[in-house]
DNA sequence: AATGCCGGGAG
DNA sequence: CTCCCGGCATT
């Protein structure tokens, strides 16, 4: 009801008259360089002031207040208020006296005060004003010591807690299946085991962020396991794809998704995504572009990277973790065990309802960036395709669970197609891909996939009908598990807000100000 | 607490 | 449209 924004024309810049800071009478000008205004919102009738910071002739900085100058604009020189109130101007020791001359004097409140051109004043809560010229430095600290993560003994414990956790959720809710999160054999082949083996462990360095830090009783179903009695049913939910391959879609053979008793394939309903551990093999590959070396130590590949590849003196030292870009961790999976998880899509709760919207145009673009020479790591991503496929249950003899380490910023599930034609980086596809056949997972931190030997085209990616089948999987989504799946991660970058500041909000893009998504700066 | 931004709402 | 803001998801 009340007035709604009120002043928003910029008055920077503008010249005014401020009181003579001698008190000798005679008005002096500057310009205005920063304005802002003390309380807003809150009494909105009240009286808003608004403070001037005004680069005075003799170069030096003065704040004011709406009263105590008079501003060029809006009615020539004339129309300034001038209050008698001389309180801010702080200068040197002359007793204010008063100095009204400057001609008429408006005891109106200036509720409102334009500038005659179209600008606005960066009104802001905030209470100091920044002026343009002062810059305000910030120091920021260039290098950081980071600790290395340490953790250790807790894993065990770790276990225990979730299984804890597990047992009450499960008491809860009906709907969580759990997994046994069995403790005690479970450890005996940790991967991290393996991992560890290097000079210092470097799996759980670099990587885990998270592994271990579930923050919330996820429930997690260990693909290992028999059959809990209770995750029977439960699967059921999830597992209905085959219904929904019926749709009007072009193709009849769909696959049934996720086969088999997968149905340990497990589902993270969570971001993240739990290691599992069976007996596996951990090896760190080079991914380099034709380099497929294989090391069974990270310390091993790190320095084979640093000093192959990026030609790094071998300072080890001086790693600064760029290498950690050009090699990946693979778990050689002995065992039947398949860890594989869905990856999902947008899901929707209810789960068997069909429209699951095509979460995003993902970019179906299948090739990798060509002949891209892995230099500056900061702009890669990854193609992805948008399917993943449903491998039917081949005989994996063994599977592959690859796992990079950085969770950089991934956006989307990956799949990288290892069937047998890909062209595309077909050198760095050999070395990446495994065998034919045989479906392997990859999770960075939380965004896991599977992928399987066939792929489909990704030139069509109009399956509509494929991906909702598998869009189905999901099955017990407590709103949480989104951030990975829903795919909006948010950009990084700074956005206007953050670069210039409430204060000069002026300068944001227009998307910006009207808190729409930023255009400049797009991520 | 601060950001980024969707979904609405008012001229 | 243009200009804004409530409110929510994230960080
Ligand atoms: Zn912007």
């Amino acid at each position: 009801m009340h007035t709604r924004r009120l002043v928003k024309r910029s008055v920077l810049g503008s010249r005014v008259y401020a009181p003579s800071p001698t008190g000798d009478g005679a008005p002096v000008t500057g310009v205005v360089q920063a304005v802002k205004q003390e309380n807003r919102d809150l009494s909105a009738a009240g009286a808003r002031r608004s403070v001037y910071t005004v680069l005075m002739q003799d170069g030096s900085l003065k704040e004011f207040s709406e009263e105590e100058i008079a501003s060029g604009f809006n009615h020539t020189a004339a129309k300034g208020p001038l209050k008698s109130s001389l309180k801010q101007s702080s200068s040197n020791g002359a007793p204010d006296g008063q100095k009204v001359e400057g001609s008429c004097l408006s005891p109106e409140p200036a509720e409102e005060q334009r500038s005659t051109d179209g600008k606005r004043v960066s009104r802001d809560s905030d209470t100091r004003s920044v002026s343009l010229l002062e810059q305000k430095r910030k120091v920021v600290s260039s290098s950081i010591d980071v600790p290395h993560a340490r953790r250790s003994e807790e894993e065990v414990d770790m276990d225990k807690v979730t299984a804890a956790m597990v047992l009450t959720s499960l008491s809860t809710s009906p709907l969580v299946r759990s997994p046994p999160v069995r403790v005690s054999e479970g450890l005996s082949g940790s991967w991290k085991d393996n991992g560890s083996a290097g000079p210092f462990t470097p799996s759980s360095n670099s990587s885990s962020g998270g592994y271990w830090s579930w923050s919330a009783p996820s429930d997690q179903s260990n693909p290992s396991t028999p059959s809990p009695p209770l995750s029977a049913d439960s699967f059921k939910p999830f597992r209905v794809p085959s219904l929904g391959g019926v749709g009007p879609g072009p193709a009849g053979p769909e696959d049934p998704i996720l086969d088999e008793q997968d149905g340990s394939s497990l589902l993270f309903d969570e971001p993240i995504p739990r290691k599992r551990k069976n007996s596996m093999k951990v090896m760190f590959k080079c991914l380099w572009k034709n380099c497929g070396k294989v090391l069974s130590t990270a310390a091993g590949i790190q320095r084979h990277i640093r000093t192959i590849h990026l030609g790094r003196n071998c300072d080890s030292d001086l790693s600064d973790g760029e290498e950690d870009f050009y090699y990946t961790e693979i778990k050689l999976n002995t065992d039947s065990v398949a860890d594989g998880l869905s990856s999902l899509s947008p899901a929707s709760p209810s789960v068997l309802s069909p429209p699951p919207p095509p979460p995003s145009p993902l970019p179906s673009v299948s090739q990798l960036p060509d002949s891209h020479k892995p230099t500056q790591p900061s702009d890669t991503k990854e193609p992805h395709t948008g399917g993943t496929t449903p491998l039917s249950r081949s005989a994996p003899s063994a599977l592959y669970l690859i796992h990079t380490d950085h969770a950089y910023q991934a956006t989307a599930p990956v799949s990288i197609p290892s069937s047998s034609n890909n062209n595309s980086a077909g050198s760095a596809s050999t070395s990446f891909t495994p065998t034919n056949s045989s479906s392997f997972s990859i999770s960075w931190q939380s965004p896991p996939v599977t992928f399987t030997g066939t792929t489909v085209s990704p030139s069509k990616s109009q399956g509509f009908g494929d991906q909702r089948s598998q869009t189905i999987a999901v099955l017990s989504s407590p709103p949480r598990a989104t951030a990975a799946l829903s795919r909006k991660v948010r950009g990084e970058g700074k956005k206007c807000r953050k670069v210039y500041g409430m204060e000069n909000r002026d300068m944001w893009c227009t998307a910006c100000r009207w808190k729409k998504a930023c255009q400049r700066f797009t991520d």
